[in-house]
DNA sequence: TAAGACACGTGAGGC
DNA sequence: TGCCTCACGTGTCTT
């Protein structure tokens, strides 16, 4: 073995390595360990006696800067798994990065669809939920509802408290209005289950929860309109333009 | 070494894992594979050697399984490597995943921001380019953009040129209008460069510039509405309400 | 040269 | 028992 030109310091830890080493050792009586051990003490009081000294120094060194690189890289990974959405801690390294790799994914789409144009209220009072993002993937759905009517004050608060009841994951939500007329748009997702498939029924079911709820925002605020134009108004007022 | 009640097969592979495992051995010439193999060639003809033979073989799948684990895992890793904005792909392992990290809770905020509520046009013009959010942190800034004026029907398509034309990283854009009002609201980002470090000026002079092409769509749409109201009209007109 | 990163084979422990 | 996952120390290559 060739230990180079080292400035021997003169210090000399060979016991505490090889303590240490018999404490890690394993279980089989005839280990490696063993062998160096006994290649180390044999050329005790040698002139090599620093060298090896060195040599096995060097040696805890590096594996001291393994396990720290394997702690830090070990930390990321906890980090990560109390980022992804789990049922519960127990998962293996590969599952984890995979459920990272499609969550990322997942979340690079809805930034995407997030940063869409505008939208413009048309003449017909309109409520629909329809499928939105097919290209999602990864045991993800979204869709797309829209509700359009006469603007009135109260009609977005009422939006509001239900679109809150229902606890929808909102991708984007878009409202403008213009003239007398408005038109909400927000995209919300069914993402998988905890058995990573997706549920389409619940998915679909959800999506009608959605339509029945804004058809009653919708009529409601149809309905006020009808009083208030039959009770002090002969006409629908518009902005004059 | 306890063999356990195996069903001898009678097949010998024994040549074959010896081979390998010259060939995977280190440049050590008195690596434990050396060991290993004495021990094992000294017993050959005996009644253990199915026993060896089959621990042999156990050791190979094992080492063989821990092989595919690895590529499962560096697979992974891999597909991260291309979804994490980066200007070249050599990093570090914990590096990458540190990177992912931050990218995933970044997505996250966007998400959180993109489904945020609404806004209301108030009654006085207004301009502002803004930071915020300061909580991003991980690299990145966003800067919420707000222009507020009297609805003209060209000054969306006015609004949606200078944005495109800014080619800025949008996260959320709303806009409503309400009476003869309208109020735009986009929020944007200044994400670290390949540096690794936020351009904290880079972001500024970009938020400048935002704040300048805002302040000419207003402009812009003021003085077209100035000229509407002194030719045609006396008074600026509102929705009777 | 030393320090860092990765792949490898292996032991331990959980089903 | 076998199979799987993880942690470990080490060899090797790169800077």
């Amino acid at each position: 073995m060739f230990c180079g030109k080292f400035s021997s310091t003169g210090y000399d830890d060979l016991e505490l390595l090889s303590h240490s080493l018999h404490e890690i050792g394993g279980s089989d009586g005839v280990s490696r360990d063993g062998l160096l051990l006994s290649s180390l003490t044999e050329r005790v009081g040698g002139k090599n006696e620093n060298c090896e000294a060195k040599a096995l120094a060097a040696l805890k060194n590096h594996s001291e800067a393994e396990r720290r690189r394997r702690e830090r890289i070990n930390g990321h990974l906890a980090t990560l798994r109390g980022l992804v959405p789990s049922t519960h801690q127990k998962m293996d390294r590969a599952t984890l990065l995979a459920k990272v790799i499609s969550q990322v994914k997942e979340l690079k789409n809805h930034a995407m669809e997030a940063s869409k144009g505008f939208l413009i209220p048309m003449e017909t009072d309109e409520v629909k939920v329809e499928p939105y993002d097919t290209k999602l993937g990864y045991g993800c759905m979204s869709y797309m509802a829209t509700i359009c009517c006469d603007y009135q004050p109260e009609i977005l608060s009422d939006l509001k408290k239900t679109l809150d009841a229902l606890q929808l994951q909102l991708v984007k939500s878009e409202m403008s209005t213009l003239e007398s007329r408005m038109k909400n748009v927000f995209v919300f997702t069914c993402c998988k289950g905890h058995n990573n498939s997706v549920n389409v029924e619940a998915c679909q079911s959800i999506a009608n929860v959605v339509h029945k709820a804004l058809g009653s925002v919708l009529e409601k605020a149809s309905m006020s309109m009808e009083f208030a134009l039959r009770t002090s108004y002969p006409n629908k007022r518009r902005r004059i333009c």
